[in-house]
DNA sequence: ATGGGTGCAAACCATTTGCATAGGA
DNA sequence: TCCTATGCAAATGGTTTGCACCCAT
């Protein structure tokens, strides 16, 4: 994921207050920083590193609200939380469709495009199944970091 | 993930106890009715799911044991742990290529394959990530019995 | 002014750990 | 016999919830 210069975060933010208004949901300050710390952010944040990074800002948050806002934001489809086979649940608000490559050492989360995957047909196997709403790719291995660091 | 009939399962359990042989892992009942009960399983169960199959047969299991030996046997490359959005973690047995399908609604997890996902190309702009070592695609939705049933 | 959102603290749930015992090699 | 694996119970860590107050609408 490219991180998104100072105009674009501006629009991300605006387009977000108004999905929040056309979603009943209240514009508050709390939900505009976790949202715009987690439109900055490039290494899809747990609610805990959120908190960390937004305490800093905005001293009187607490973790719960990180809780419960990335919770509510979640449902109302703004941002997703991403599979990890960690405990912790992690968070990304990219919503272009990418794919990730996931470091088996330190966690790391890497965005990358694949179009070639997205136009690779569903297999029959699968006619049956349901009502299919998102594919992803998952791939997993040792970053460059972790290959050359140890 | 087709059932393994009687015969496989045979098959299974004597090169589970070889390659725990092999890695210096203790061969118990225990780890032997673990093993059993994930390679019968179709669901990808949890840990605790797992623990409430196998105590009706080993009435003195614990899940704590279960816990651990899910570990081990992950450590050693036995069995996998599977990506989720939920909090618990669900294994598998099945160790050939697959992939998943999720419901967002029940939560279960299918397995099919995709030939013509495994053959396409990992993009160039993964070419400097690292050492990739797997590839699985997940496709979300909803399925069958969730559509029809709600 | 009113109802949803927040902060605090306590509760919860999945998982992990310390320790003494038991059982496989 | 020796040491790993297990069972028990207590501790952890991440996340959720009840409640009273606050603030965006």
């Amino acid at each position: 994921m490219k991180h998104p210069n100072k105009h674009d975060l501006l629009v991300l933010l605006t387009e977000f207050e108004n999905a929040c208004r056309k979603a009943d949901l209240k514009v508050t300050h709390q939900r505009l920083e976790i949202f715009r710390e987690l439109a900055q952010a490039h290494d899809h944040p747990s609610a805990e590193m959120l908190y960390n990074r937004i305490i800093k800002r905005l001293p009187t948050i607490s973790l719960d609200t990180v809780y419960r806002t990335l919770a509510t934001l979640e449902k109302h489809g703004l941002i997703t939380r991403v599979q990890t086979l960690e405990s912790q649940a992690r968070f990304e608000a990219e919503m272009i469709r990418h794919h990730h490559a996931v470091c088996r050492k330190c966690g790391a989360i890497t965005d990358f495009s694949w179009n070639t995957f997205d136009e690779v047909q569903v297999p029959a196997e699968l006619s049956g199944w349901g009502r299919i709403t998102k594919r992803n790719a998952i791939l997993e291995g040792i970053c460059n970091d972790c290959v050359k660091g140890n």
